[in-house]
DNA sequence: ATGGTTTTCGCCTTATAGGCGATAACTACG
DNA sequence: CGTAGTTATCGCCTATAAGGCGAAAACCAT
């Protein structure tokens, strides 16, 4: 192949396309890993296929790339008007999927997203949609149960490193209900005591003075928690190999 | 926008394309933020532009996508015929770039890949590419620039809880080069001593035998490690919330 | 009031990271 | 050969964060 030279496609965009094959254009979708927590475990909402290929199996939400839009726009909007979802409290991009046989019909490079719901928004969704738990999934089409299973991994790492449930809970919560949602996550038990402990001294958590005003089958009522930012925010386990004299402030800033 | 309906592009590619704009197709070029430690501190391969857009300016080697490739053969393909580059130690996606004007010529869509260079490999690069600091970046091209620092920051967390650092130093090390290569990704001092004694912990790296024939400075000379593997493994900070008797083997398996 | 239930706090143990000085193992030079 | 200089490594301690467990708090129902 000539000699070394160029790089990125210098052709103009719709150009004669020179060389060793620039210029090629593709199909592009953005698909959705939509996670929410219901009667305690973790759900995903999928798409039941009308057509071939894969018709009655199951595939992750999503849609073309428009022409004016960014990929997450452009899963936002899908989103919103297929599926009416717009509750969606945290949109991280997962990863993208280039296999040239992924989709029999043709090439299609698909970007995959991560969504997260809170468990009090209950979207209404179309009648061919419908949660299912992630760790029982249907029969799905293309390479979307590896995409989820992908997703799950993120989710599962970021939930322990970093302040992602706040996309999972209410605004305000007590550590019972947060505690759901890790267990529904981590896929193990969770000692709340632990939680509570954890997350305060890490100061990604807060008490509002408020609490439950009674809970239906008895008990002490709870303090009601809120996360101290809604966005996300890693904790410094990363500080591993920290410099000598160096102090981490609470507000993340360092010393 | 029509009823809720249909989720991905049913239209068979090439298909005449029907209501909400699907079947669009885009250029997606494959970009890599190739890393190197050179002189203790941390490098990027970058490519100088001939033509505009950017002429003059620097940029991410890199290609479009060729019909018959995934993404990451597509660029080590690239990377080899125009870089000549084939020592990589460490290719991993980073993350889909989408907006629609970061290339001033037209809509290209961009995946950006990160790429690691062991210390001991000095490939041959053509005249009009070059290494340059991180921390001191010639004027770049496109987004390349925040590319470049997203790059940087999962590299920096991964080498904290992962054995990522196996990718930048040659098959067998001595703490002290281990050292250079983990201060010039961090940023900061870091302690050999230390260095040695969390990761021979977390049974990250073993000890050979051997030792350095004799140090050019004089000095006792230094025993030769080893990662004991060389494939990306996280270590488990994410246990944190670990369940009650969960405990993890030294393999890695989960008892 | 009493018992059941759930939440939360306090005290302890364990695990991992990090600081610092002492010792080991060489080279260089008189 | 002996001694100074240099670099590597080890041992012992401290600091910090996570986790276990039981006791106390604060409600409900009878």
């Amino acid at each position: 192949m000539g000699r070394v030279s160029r790089q990125e496609p210098d052709n103009p965009p719709g150009g004669t396309g020179g060389g060793d094959g620039s210029s090629r254009r593709y199909e592009h979708e953005a698909l959705a890993a939509v996670f929410q927590v219901r009667d305690g475990s973790m759900h995903v909402l999928l798409w039941r296929r009308a057509r071939e290929p894969f018709a009655g199996r199951w595939s992750l939400p999503g849609g073309s790339l428009a022409v004016e839009e960014r990929l997450g726009t452009s899963l936002s909007r899908h989103l919103a008007v297929k599926v009416d979802l717009t509750d969606i409290g945290f949109l991280e991009q997962l990863e993208t999927r280039s296999d040239v046989d992924r989709d029999p019909r043709g090439r299609v490079i698909a970007t995959a997203y991560v969504a997260l719901v809170s468990t009090d928004v209950n979207p209404t969704i179309p009648d061919d949609t419908a949660w299912f738990p992630a760790a029982h999934l249907p029969p799905t089409a293309f390479d979307h149960s590896s995409i989820i299973r992908s997703g799950l991994e993120r989710l599962r790492a970021k939930l322990t490193y970093t302040n992602l449930a706040f996309a999972l809970v209410p605004a305000y919560f007590t550590i019972a209900e947060l505690r759901v949602v890790y267990e529904a996550c981590l896929g193990h038990a969770v000692s709340p005591t632990n939680l509570q402990r954890v997350l305060l001294r890490r100061r990604i958590i807060e008490s509002t003075g408020r609490r439950t005003s009674s809970s239906s089958s008895g008990g002490r009522p709870a303090t009601l928690y809120r996360f101290r930012e809604r966005t996300l925010r890693v904790t410094d386990p990363f500080a591993t190999f920290r410099p000598p004299g160096m102090d981490v402030e609470p507000n993340g800033a360092v010393t």
